[in-house]
DNA sequence: GACATAACTTACTCGCGCGTAACATTACGC
DNA sequence: GCGTAATGTTACGCGCGAGTAAGTTATGTC
């Protein structure tokens, strides 16, 4: 890893301590991380970890908010609110795929480990939630563009699907180096964009071809 | 919880540890859950879960078997070969639906711990894809069924963000009790279906409208 | 009503791994 | 070049909770 011996300012140590942290917990999950092996990782013994970054807890925390700092940049940054909502829609999408691609482990961390660890849970999904209201404005700005409205609650649906169809497709692509980020955002604003727009302009999809039940 | 003092045959007290064991599981995740806690929640002391199911990592992974045996059952029990296609999807959508309506603490354990805990991951993992596969099957045949072809590959991209949706939109059921499962279901199948369908038939959403980089 | 066996408990061991106290060394300001 | 603060290390305490050994009571059976 880093050469021995030599020593570095603390904020380029924690930035390696950082990247270990998350390799390490993206290969074993939270638990099974070991604190040693963070710090060997990161070149540097245990104590140096203790005293940049705090418990065990606490890099984890430290981790979760470098990369949800990253993963907002990627799709916020990328988001010009002049853009007609649909394009909004495809820059933020490609943003997001183009961060997965770029930090697979730190991706990783945030959809596999920190959805089950509180309190960090809460706070990822309150992230969640925002993303889902955002989805779902753009989606009615769409439908006031052609003159239709539908109830928030249905929007809000399809905004969670859109973000659930989303995580699915990244998980794949962070166990899939060879994919390109690019092509994953095309065939899911393919796949899902179109729906959500059709539905939006008043299609439905009729349950009682059911016969049964 | 059971009534102290009443011995009870083993089958009848592996299911309590189970139930038990889940809502453990559910609440305070694999790693903070408490062996000791969950043989009280079952009624019992901490060596008759040893006994019967054996050690934490071996109760996991019975949780994770019946419930997913339990959700296999839910969405494959219902669906009939004979049915179209999108009636296929549905009938297996609204059972899932309902399963995670039902067993919303077993759907938690499935979806929230065993992913991030090797070796159960691999284990739903394959299940997943199965499912993946599965529905990209009916895809097909739907799309046959209109005498178009698409490739393989696509097919399972559109399937994957199906069941990402599905994911999405079951965790949230997980949180409002007050939901409907059936309402659910609909929804989904007019959001997602939909832009699934008019995709395979031949429309495409297009890039190029984007005009930067 | 004995006796066998399944159901159940109390009361421990013990190791893993988080977290720290105490100490060492290199860089840098002046 | 010398003090001092930041970078770094070794070696250990210690609690928590998984897992178990040994013993106890119910229950069904002939």
């Amino acid at each position: 890893m880093a050469s021995v011996g030599k020593r570095l300012p603390r904020s380029v140590r924690e930035q390696q301590m950082l990247d270990a942290a998350i390799r390490e917990f993206a290969q074993h999950g939270f638990h099974a991380a070991n604190m040693d092996a963070i710090a060997e990782r990161a070149g540097v013994s245990k104590p140096m970890v203790y005293a940049y970054l705090g418990t065990k807890d606490e890099l984890f925390v430290a981790c979760l908010r470098r990369e949800a700092g990253r993963l907002l940049e990627a799709v916020a940054g990328v988001v010009d609110s002049d853009l007609p909502p649909d394009q909004q829609l495809w820059r933020g999408l490609r943003g997001f795929f183009a961060y997965v691609g770029k930090h697979r482990d730190g991706w990783a961390v945030l959809y596999r480990q920190a959805r089950s660890r509180e309190p960090f849970a809460s706070e990822l999904a309150a992230m969640r939630r925002a993303m889902v209201e955002v989805i779902a404005e753009r989606l009615a700005l769409a439908l006031a563009g052609h003159g239709r409205s539908v109830p928030a609650e249905e929007l809000e649906s399809i905004a969670l699907a859109l973000v659930g169809a989303g995580e699915s497709l990244a998980d794949r692509l962070v166990d899939t180096p060879q994919e390109d980020p690019e092509r994953v955002a095309t065939r899911m604003m393919g796949a899902i964009w179109l729906g959500a727009e059709r539905q939006l302009h008043g299609e439905v999809w009729r349950t009682h071809q059911d016969q049964s039940a």
